[in-house]
DNA sequence: CCTTTTCGAGAGCAGTGCTCTCACTTGGGA
DNA sequence: TCCCAAGTGAGAGCACTGCTCTCGAAAAGG
């Protein structure tokens, strides 16, 4: 995407497509996803509805460049935050905290990414470098963290199979890191998620709720469970 | 909903709402959530969709029901895993794994429940009750290994805030459980249904998937974590 | 037997995603 | 400079949805 577009027409698109994204953005934080409706954001844009899809060929592409721009709000989000601290473990509190304030300003923008896919579904492939953004801000904490020796000695080994899985992410990802810490970040990081749908979706309502004292708790004891110091 | 029925009205009532549930398990489970269309189901069964208004007043009364027969179908499992085994560890691997069994079974009904959520979506009392029954299950681990002394000691002190929402929680369903232990338990609750979500929607393509291996390491640790003998 | 409740059928309304055709504008090559 | 192809918007239309309403038939109960 240029910053300088050559014609007129071309900058037009841009605007356009903008704009078509940016009112269903606000349709959608207030309806949510399900009742997202292309005729009502035509309508709102002062088009008719037909005229939308020139720039999205039908709902489904519409709602994949919502899920592309959200999970790079979301990933950039967590990789500003990291970048704010130094040492291991504020940093990985650091960009846990900015992740669930994210969550929490963009609650229908969150369920859109974390939300319910169908299982025949294929994320196309568009996605799958803005989904990684966050998990690769958490692993480069990791990976700092092991650089600077400022991690706690791996736990025990892993099984064969997971071993293989975990070493094959550590040559791709994050070169250094022993398999186990990394095994224990994807529970963490799965952790994490988990709490953030529950808090999102008012599991811990009756309980837990205001999340805000579990939140720091947990994210504490996970940095710890990593063995970030 | 009495076993016999008086009138042969009621019963009739009875097996058309049965089988109204039972054609939307299958759409649901066909075309998942977003797609399940009353009219459809209504068609399927051979009455015209106005009929259908009788037994389910509108279409969030149907999810909602079949929401309440998903958490008593996930809750019945986890009960009956947890009833197989005796030793503290083993009965949170066997319930564990019991939840994962269901939801790669029933991948639509898991997302129905775990998934989306919808910031101004009151859940309908009616459901409070049966989406209790996993937490519950896994309380119950925790609370027999305490009974029988088979769990390790407690860990750090917890912030006031935290300490009081986990005494109010121990003291309603878990009398006798520590609070530091209590709220490790939720970590692990929430680590393994973050866990789930990310096996099911697919966010473990192209690193753990296969999930079995990271699925029985993470229920290994999250059990050491929460301290089970 | 007769009244009240329950139920299915059908028509209908407003809304949806999406397609198609028809004009109009724009941009680049001849 | 003209001209044709591509891009764009408007409008009608199709098949579908959730949901409401009315009407006639059937069942339940006094």
């Amino acid at each position: 995407m240029p910053a300088v577009h050559r014609t007129a027409r071309e900058r037009a698109r841009a605007e356009v497509t903008a704009a078509i994204k940016d009112e269903a953005r606000t349709q959608l934080a207030k309806v949510g996803a399900e009742a997202l409706s292309l005729r009502a954001v035509a309508r709102q844009l002062g088009m008719v509805s037909s005229a939308l899809y020139r720039y999205f060929p039908c709902k489904d592409d519409l709602l994949t460049a919502l899920i592309i721009d959200a999970y790079n709000s979301l990933g950039a989000a967590a990789e500003a935050a990291a970048g704010t601290e130094t040492r291991p473990r504020a940093r990985w509190r650091a960009t846990c905290h900015a992740i669930r304030a994210w969550a929490r300003a963009n609650p229908h923008e969150y369920s859109l990414i974390f939300g319910s896919p169908i299982p025949g579904y294929a994320a196309p492939a568009d996605t799958i470098t803005p989904a990684s953004r966050v998990p690769l801000a958490l692993i480069a904490v990791v990976t700092d963290a092991v650089e600077q020796d400022l991690i706690s000695s791996p736990p025990a080994a892993l099984s064969a199979e997971l071993e293989a899985q975990a070493a094959d992410i550590a040559t791709r990802f994050a070169p250094g890191v022993p398999s186990p810490v990394l095994a224990r970040l994807f529970v963490a990081w799965s952790q994490l998620f988990g709490m953030l749908s529950f808090e999102l979706t008012g599991q811990f309502t009756n309980s837990l709720e205001p999340a805000d004292a579990f939140f720091g708790y947990a994210v504490d004891e996970m940095a710890a469970f990593v063995g970030l110091g």
